[in-house]
DNA sequence: CAGAAAATGGACCCGCAAGTCCAAAATTGG
DNA sequence: CCAATTTTGGACTTGCGGGTCCATTTTCTG
């Protein structure tokens, strides 16, 4: 497979995404290699012409793809978290996001079961929340030029702890059903950098651990 | 198996440590049955003996028994959360628990691989989620009537944030291995909770969803 | 101490799903 | 249009691991 024919990029793309469906409705146990050959219309000699890494490269490939999804989602309103509305805006769409979704996380799904082994699939998740916080932390930088947030607050611990929040709020969600805590951890956190701006804060810098 | 021996109960228990140990070394995926019985010394026909529903039941097992660990790791803090410096106490009891813990989540682990079937394990969660969040709560109840917070802020609603920033932080340690999302998050709820004495609030009542 | 019930050892079965292989069909490039 | 390359179909192999079974030993009860 040194260069792709559109056809066969079409049918790598069809095994991919009909793998990530699967995955999203009935996790990654309940889905074998037959399972995507039927869902997508493929054989076996396919996938893995494709994927000569089989299960695990595809898994992998999996774990990417939705990461790649999951800040285009929070797009444009990420990317303009430059007033208040804007982060109420931004709350509302993640929220929203994750609602649809349901109560599974193909994401944490993939590398919970990849798990240890197979370094890529974590790596996939430390990039993505590297470009998460990076992004929610360049909002805050924006507030604090604009005088709505004290300006000596971590933006990035700040980033770090609304994005913990959400992802607690995910994982939540995914036993309970409910959006609340996700809800709750948001308001929380854009209260937090709303009220900074009155008040001096304790939170700016680092702090030892135990 | 209607009546338990000293001897018998001894060695189920030995067969759920075991499995227990192996989870949180080597991931759900990674451990079979086997592994468990040469690691804890016993025969297919003990497993099955203690465990009627085979793996599945095992596993089951091994979630409630992680389950119970998780408040009693932060006792005696998490009962006394009546002043700042021992909310304080409790955050580095957190922090420390899970920097312990490593790079796996057992609980996790576990009830992402018995995913939606298996309604029991998602009901552990579920439940341990609530107890968690109500303890919060109760600590924040009880710095309002010292008047140490706004009375006029939702305590459960709080709690549950700052549950999801645990939650988070724990989460994002099993990709990082850092902690400092989880410190970050505690750190931010708490001071959000110092804070709110000071000044009138938004995150009191709840929100309609988009 | 005797009989019943529980605990144990381990061989065996078996189905599933990952992965292999080869031959045929389709596509590409010159 | 022809040869090279890629794409495709699907049968086959294989190993792993969950689950069954029965004989034997140990423990409890009265």
């Amino acid at each position: 497979m040194q260069t792709l024919t559109r056809k066969g990029a079409a049918t790598r793309q069809r095994i991919l995404e009909g793998a990530a469906e699967l995955i999203r409705e009935h996790g990654v146990a309940a889905t074998t290699l037959d399972d995507v050959l039927s869902a997508t219309s493929t054989s076996k000699s396919q996938l893995f012409h494709y994927f000569p890494g089989g299960r695990e490269e595809l898994l992998l490939a999996v774990a990417r793809f939705e990461a790649g999804r999951v800040l285009e989602d929070q797009r444009p309103q990420l990317d303009e978290l430059t007033s208040w509305p804007a982060w109420e805006a931004w709350r509302d769409k993640v929220v929203d996001r994750y609602r649809r979704q349901g109560r599974l996380c193909p994401l944490n799904a993939v590398t919970s079961h990849l798990g240890d082994r197979t370094p890529g699939a974590q790596a996939v998740v430390t990039e993505l929340m590297g470009r998460w916080q990076a992004e929610i932390a360049a909002g805050v930088r924006h507030m604090q030029a604009a005088g709505e947030i004290d300006p000596g607050l971590d933006p990035e611990r700040a980033a770090a702890a609304i994005l913990a929040g959400i992802q607690g709020g995910v994982l939540i969600q995914m036993s309970t059903g409910q959006t609340t805590h996700l809800e709750s951890a948001l308001d929380l956190g854009i209260a937090y950098l709303r009220s900074s701006r009155d008040q001096a804060h304790q939170v700016t810098g680092s702090r030892s651990a135990p």
